[in-house]
RNA sequence: GCCCGGGUGGCGGAAUUGGCAGACGCACACGACUCAAAAUCGUGCGGAUAACAUCCAUGAGAGUUCGAUUCUCUCCCCGGGCACCA
């Protein structure tokens, strides 16, 4: 008969609120602390499989934890400001605070009914004034220290919306809400400066136990690149073009100059340059080019001579060309390249476009050759003069050296910006006045609270909606006392998740952020679990959050996760994405209600490797649900037909099945410990699966063994038989059983016979038999004498395992 | 193009200091129970063959080895990330 969870889950987790099991006290006698997290979910209104597939088997590890010992913490909240709010707000007319709260309370039912180990009493809601005055409060250390500053850049503008968007939101070079051409377009915003952290970001990582495809993505996102800057003099000038290369020994060979189409020179020079409308041209028509224009144009290179203006190579003062092209990066470098066609494939394919002269200067056999396509490796020197014939990465030091010119890291990514022309999010704290120019707002006036407005369209200016609300804009200069006005942008919501993990150490602290002991007590995060798609964005600012706030004295580590784990992505039954128009999605709320949360923690565990996932199989949780009956009616008949047997039971069953139920508690313990789910679940059904052959050999004490290593996996079944087998205590204080290194022991193994590597047969024997023994009675068995056909060359023994006569 | 993953039955997946390929589960088939169905229980389940024997089989091909899903090389395919970064 099926047991019924919605009884027994609900039962439980009454039980287990009243008791207060899971709130963590910051300090338990004995007992070190554990803070185990995961990435904190956006309100959107309903709780998917998704959620279930990152929480559930994360929450068995933590179950594991606290098991071992460990003062487990264990906490969740809500990622709540963002977009969506804002445009349902737009869409239903209610508010962006009604409709996250409402969703917040809608999502807290469906993840209590995991029955996860949450410490609900530290909830963190990022959109609460309580949690983003220490946005704003961090913001204003880093103002202090020069690391947020405002700085005009490009940004996506789009001309119909009147407001700049975020990357996301012009994917393709679209705008997401009206699909007009996204322009670039200058306008001053606030940025994080990140890249000063460059260096530390990319070493420290080498102390983190995170996978490697996560480590190598952050590594190639920040793009460390060592080379050096080179100034090119500008003929019958006092200016120079300062280039940014690798590559300084290819220097002989750089037969012109490229400049992006923002570098600011080309506005300097502008008197001098003889074809100005096609430069000009040029820049407009690159100004309008998409993402996607751009992405086309790699096989396709443009660009546009400055006629008039020539440099000269310091290395052998050749007279050179100078073009402008897009190709060439603004943001990158110094916005200009030295361009050596005939060892970079971009110069290359220019070069044969616009008919530019190509000359090699690194040769793999030390002459000069018919040049197909860019030589890009190395080599030795040739028409370079006295320098021909030196391997070229020997050349470069000496060039380097004999112009002067300095050696630079540079690095791809750049500066967090951070500002957003958006309602749902922090207010930037900051004031601006006529008379003291830029004013941040006084921490004791913290925090600058979000004013209700009735409109959520931006204004029409490029500014945020915030600017619509007068009695929000207006405000007196906190230094002079006159009229001055709010910053109306809001922060990225990337903040939020920069820190929150320590505002759950101290979520009601009204002085600071987090109380210091209690951060000590605590940090950093033993284990983070959640999705791969947070490798650069979220992971990266959190790191360097923490290194900030490490560097200002608050906390005394630099990195804020020891260890990652990601989950897979669960696909529709499919194999597609999710989604609401293939009509593929997987309500857990059914599941849970047909099935319970139990069967629902333990197919999740089961389905898949964890960091791999895949379909979902609609009739795969039926092989949990059937599992889990099993076990009740395994244990709930012990208890009812008073079969109990005392711990002592004897007998060869008894003693296999023992032996058993040891190694599978090694087992489990090892697999949770290295998030093989899949396999520990598979441990747990294969010793069901022996038990119920030799029922009358299970005892009390090995089918409490049991149900406390399902615990972590099947928390209410487990406590519902822990307390039916007349425990009066949760099984949720009972520690990890350990388990007898003498009797996982086997007695005999059983050994393999190969001939010519082939199994032929099997023999069971003590263990540590000799070879002469197992040899003796192998060679003794009619199957193993009809392959013996020739006399055996030599054997191979390993011991306990097998052995192998080579004929 | 570059950098990571990965490729094993009908399906999800096990198995690594190189040593029984396919654990465990799903699906399926047959049987028991039932008036019947569902549920449950039992048996079978990579391919070839009459076969309990034997041979073939872990994306393809080669190599190292007594022995390769596991190590090396070449190639193909799938997934993800980055992508004119000088």
């Amino acid at each position: 008969m099926a047991y019924n969870h919605k009884k027994i889950e609900a039962k439980w987790q009454k039980y287990w609120k009243q008791k207060k099991f899971f709130t963590a006290k910051d300090n338990v006698k004995g007992k070190k602390n554990y803070y185990h997290l995961v990435m904190f979910p956006y309100p959107s209104g309903n709780a998917h499989i998704g959620h279930w597939y990152n929480y559930a088997p994360a929450d068995v590890f933590a179950r594991f934890k606290r098991m071992e010992g460990y003062n487990v913490l264990s906490p969740i909240g809500f990622d709540a400001f963002g977009l969506p709010a804002e445009n349902a707000a737009i869409k239903r007319g209610v508010s962006p605070e009604t409709w996250t709260l409402s969703n917040i309370k809608n999502m807290t039912r469906q993840l209590q009914a995991m029955g996860n180990i949450y410490d609900w009493s530290r909830m963190v809601v990022t959109c609460l004034p309580d949690y983003y005055k220490w946005n704003q409060w961090i913001f204003l250390q880093m103002y202090k220290k020069g690391l947020a500053y405002r700085k005009k850049v490009a940004a996506n503008w789009c001309p119909s919306c009147k407001t700049v968007l975020a990357n996301e939101q012009a994917e393709g070079g679209k705008c997401e809400r009206c699909g007009t051409s996204v322009e670039q377009k200058e306008v001053t915003q606030w940025l994080l400066k990140i890249t000063d952290y460059a260096d530390r970001l990319l070493e420290d990582l080498d102390t983190l136990d995170w996978p490697e495809r996560t480590k190598s993505m952050q590594k190639n996102w920040i793009g460390r690149s060592e080379g050096a800057e080179i100034d090119f003099p500008i003929e019958e000038s006092e200016l120079k073009i300062k280039v940014f290369t690798t590559r300084a020994d290819t220097l002989p060979g750089v037969t012109y100059l490229v400049l992006a189409p923002e570098h600011p020179l080309i506005k300097i020079l502008d008197a001098r340059i003889r074809n100005k409308n096609s430069v000009r041209d040029y820049l407009e028509k690159s100004k309008h080019k998409t993402e996607l224009d751009r992405l086309t144009d790699v096989k396709e290179k443009s660009g546009v001579e400055l006629q008039g203006i020539k440099v000269i190579n310091p290395f052998n003062k050749k007279i050179i060309s100078v073009w402008v092209s897009d190709y060439v990066l603004g943001g990158y470098g110094t916005g200009a390249v030295m361009a050596v066609p005939a060892h970079d494939e971009r110069d290359f394919d220019f070069a044969k476009k616009f008919e530019l002269p190509i000359i090699q200067v690194v040769s793999e056999n030390g002459k000069q050759n018919k040049l197909e396509a860019a030589f890009v490796n190395d080599g030795v020197m040739v028409n370079s003069g006295e320098l021909d014939n030196l391997p070229n990465n020997i050349a470069k030091d000496r060039i380097i050296e004999s112009i002067g010119a300095k050696k630079k890291i540079n690095y791809k990514f750049r500066d967090w910006l951070i500002s957003r022309q958006r309602y749902w999010g922090t207010p930037i704290p900051v004031i601006y006045c006529k008379e003291c120019g830029t004013v941040p707002v006084p921490e004791k006036d913290l925090p600058v609270k979000l004013p209700k407005i009735k409109d959520y369209l931006p204004d029409g200016l490029g500014r945020s909606p915030l600017a619509k609300s007068e009695k929000f804009l207006k405000v007196r200069c906190p230094e002079c006392g006159g009229p001055a006005e709010r910053e109306t942008d809001t922060m990225d919501t990337f903040i939020d998740s920069s820190w929150y993990y320590l505002r759950y150490l101290d979520p009601k602290n009204k002085k600071s952020f987090a109380e210091s002991l209690k951060i000590k007590n605590w940090m950093p995060v033993k284990m983070y679990v959640g999705g791969p798609e947070h490798a650069v964005m979220h992971l990266l600012y959190a790191r360097f959050f923490t290194k900030f706030l490490h560097d200002e004295g608050y906390l005394d580590f630099k990195e804020p996760f020891v260890s990652l784990r990601h989950q897979g992505m669960i696909l529709g039954p499919d194999g597609q994405k999710m989604s609401k128009s293939r009509g593929n999605v997987i309500d857990p709320d059914e599941l849970v209600e047909k099935f319970g949360a139990d069967s629902m923690r333990i197919y999740l565990c089961f389905m898949a490797e964890y960091s791999q996932g895949g379909p979902w199989d609609p009739t795969g949780i039926l092989g949990a649900y059937r599992f889990l009956n099993r076990v009740n009616d395994l244990f709930a008949k012990i208890k009812f037909d008073k079969k109990v047997k005392p711990d002592n039971g004897s007998g060869k069953d008894h003693k296999d099945l023992n032996r058993l139920l040891h190694k599978t508690i090694k087992k489990v313990g090892e697999d949770v410990a290295g998030f093989k789910f899949n396999t520990a679940v598979s441990s747990l059904m294969i010793l069901l699966n022996e038990m119920e052959k030799k029922k009358d050999a299970v005892n009390k004490n090995m089918a409490e063994n049991y149900i406390k290593i399902m615990v972590p996996f099947a928390p209410h079944i487990a406590e519902e038989l822990w307390q039916n087998l007349g425990n009066k205590k949760s099984v949720h204080i009972e520690a990890w059983p350990e388990y007898s290194k003498h009797l996982i022991e086997d007695e005999e193994v059983e050994i393999l016979i190969q001939i010519n590597g082939k199994l032929r047969d099997k023999i069971l024997m003590p263990k540590g038999s000799s070879q002469q023994e197992i040899e003796k009675i192998a060679m003794s068995k009619e199957k193993i004498k009809e392959f013996l056909t020739g006399k055996p060359k030599k054997t191979i023994f390993v011991p306990d395992k097998l052995i192998n006569i080579v004929i």
